[in-house]
This record gives C-alpha cells, structure tokens and sequence, in this order.
DNA sequence: TTACAAGTCGGAATGATTACGATATACTTG
DNA sequence: CAAGTATATCGTAATCATTCCGACTTGTAA
C-alpha cells in the first residue's frame, strides 16, 4: 500500500491527505505487524508534538474501513496493520514484536457443508507464538 | 463442567467454592455459548444484589486459569465460555447470540513444516456469523 | 486567494477492567 | 459446634483503551 496510493483512494471518497495520515501509512508501511493504536500514537507524538488521540484513532479507524489497514484483537486491544489483500490468506503473529508470516492455507476451503444452515460472515486463523528473531532475543 | 468437579479442581488449589462461585458455574452451564464479563454481572445482580464487578472478573479469571473456562477477543472484550477440552475442536459463533457450533477440523493438522523456525504457542480458528435461530428472528 | 468542507486539538466522557482497604464467609481444627 | 484464619466479597476509586465534542486549523477546488 503506497502513499499515492493511499493518496488516491482518499480523494476519491472526498478524504484529504495529511501530513498525519501521511506519517501514518509510512509508520505501517515500515512496520510489517500488528502495531496498537498506542504504538502509533508513540511514534506520531515523535514528529507532530501534541498529536491528539482522536486523531490517532479517526484515523485508524478510517483507513480500516477504507481496506487500507486490517484489525485483530489480541488481549482485548485491537491491532492493525496493512492491509495485505492481494490474495486471501492467514497469519502467524509474533507475540512479542508482532511480526507476522503469511500462512497460505485456508480452513474454510476444508469446511464443507459442515455448517449448513449457518450463515457465515466472517472468519479467522491466526497462529501465536516467537518468530526467529525473537526467539534468539529470549 | 459439573458443580462437582469444579468444587474439587478449586479445593486441590486451596480455593473455596462460594455460592457467587456456584452460580457463575451454573450461569456458563446453561449458557452454551461466550457469554461477556457484563452479561455475568447483570444474571448475577439478579441473584446477589450489590455483587461488585470485582468478583465477577476475578473469579472470571480464575477460572480461566483453572482452565474451567476459556475466553477469546471480539470486538476488544472478552467473551468466556466453559472450556469443553475433552477434545481439541474449535467453534462457530453467532455474532448475535453468541452462541457456538463445535468445527471438528483444525488447520494446524496441515501446517506441516510451513512454520519452521517459528515457535507456536497457540492458535485460534473461528468462524463467524449466524445461527439459524438468529436468522429466522432477523 | 478565498471559501468551506474536512481535519485536528484539547480535554472531557464512556466502557471495560483492575486495584485495594475494610468487612464477611468458608473451611479446618480443637 | 465454636473459634481462628485464610480466602472471598464489597464498595469504591483508579486505570486503560476508546469515543465524543466544540473550537480552531488546514487542504483543496474554483
């Protein structure tokens, strides 16, 4: 997700461009993970002193709905991070840094009929645990 | 997850079964499905008048950790359910009512060594949507 | 460059969760 | 079965993540 990227899907919904939202991308684009609203937060305060945390959050919860940025809720406290929806997949996260691994199998493609009757809207697959990195730290 | 046997997994540890204790069991019995820290409270204000939110999550922790309960993240709160550990399965659940299908397949069966040099500590498949009563009351 | 819609700030409000001192209860033992 | 004590609970305040709102600022189209 590049910034004239980003750029366009804005504008095209009548979103401005800021300096923050601006930060913002290159903050996840950076990142690789999941990063919580406070860790942007953190690093926002860095370059725009006296950054409001309804910025942090409008926003964040703009480029969610926009599919430019994906949640999950780890510990009752969301994460998010780029949107990675070239193709369909799942991810091994890193509990400690929050790196994630792609994962290219897909449960559902297994399911069936095993829940005829249910309407499914929504699913998820996420493997926990210490990526190389981090394991070395420890 | 009887009475009974919550009664002797709490006295191994030194704990005592209390009658706040009792119902909480009796309420997750019946429930079927995850059920919030606040649904709790509001069935046990009905039952202990003046119960203090203290008690209800520390006991809900307690028997989080006791593995009697098991819990999972939606929309950044947590939500418990009893742990029905007999075999390891994961879970449908109803975005209304909350509650769950059993899924008898497991994507970890077919992770094979696609995560090598990673250490997994844990992992979460769930599949959202709803129920087929919640359908028909929709 | 102006106008105005969209964005941001500062700070208060809300909702979930945790903490803690004072009091009450369960369970062991005499 | 009464007393003692460790555990549990209450009442309430504190904390943390998140949301809300009115006043002020900025980006962009014309």
């Amino acid at each position: 997700m590049s910034i004239d990227n980003t750029v366009k899907i804005l504008q095209n919904k009548g979103y401005k461009m800021t300096h923050r939202r601006n930060e913002i991308i290159s903050y996840f684009s950076e990142s690789d993970g999941y990063r919580t609203a406070k860790n942007l937060y953190e690093h926002m305060e860095d370059k725009f002193p006296g950054i409001s945390y309804d910025t942090v959050y409008r926003n964040l919860h703009l480029f969610h709905d926009l599919n430019i940025l994906e949640s999950t809720s780890l510990n009752a406290e969301k994460h998010f991070r780029l949107n990675c929806s070239d193709h369909h997949h799942h991810h091994f996260i890193c509990s400690t840094c929050g790196k994630t691994k792609k994962i290219n199998i897909c449960p559902m493609d297994d399911i069936g009929n095993m829940l005829k009757g249910y309407t499914i809207d929504d699913h998820k697959f996420e493997v926990y645990g210490l990526c190389p990195d981090c394991q070395k730290a420890s």
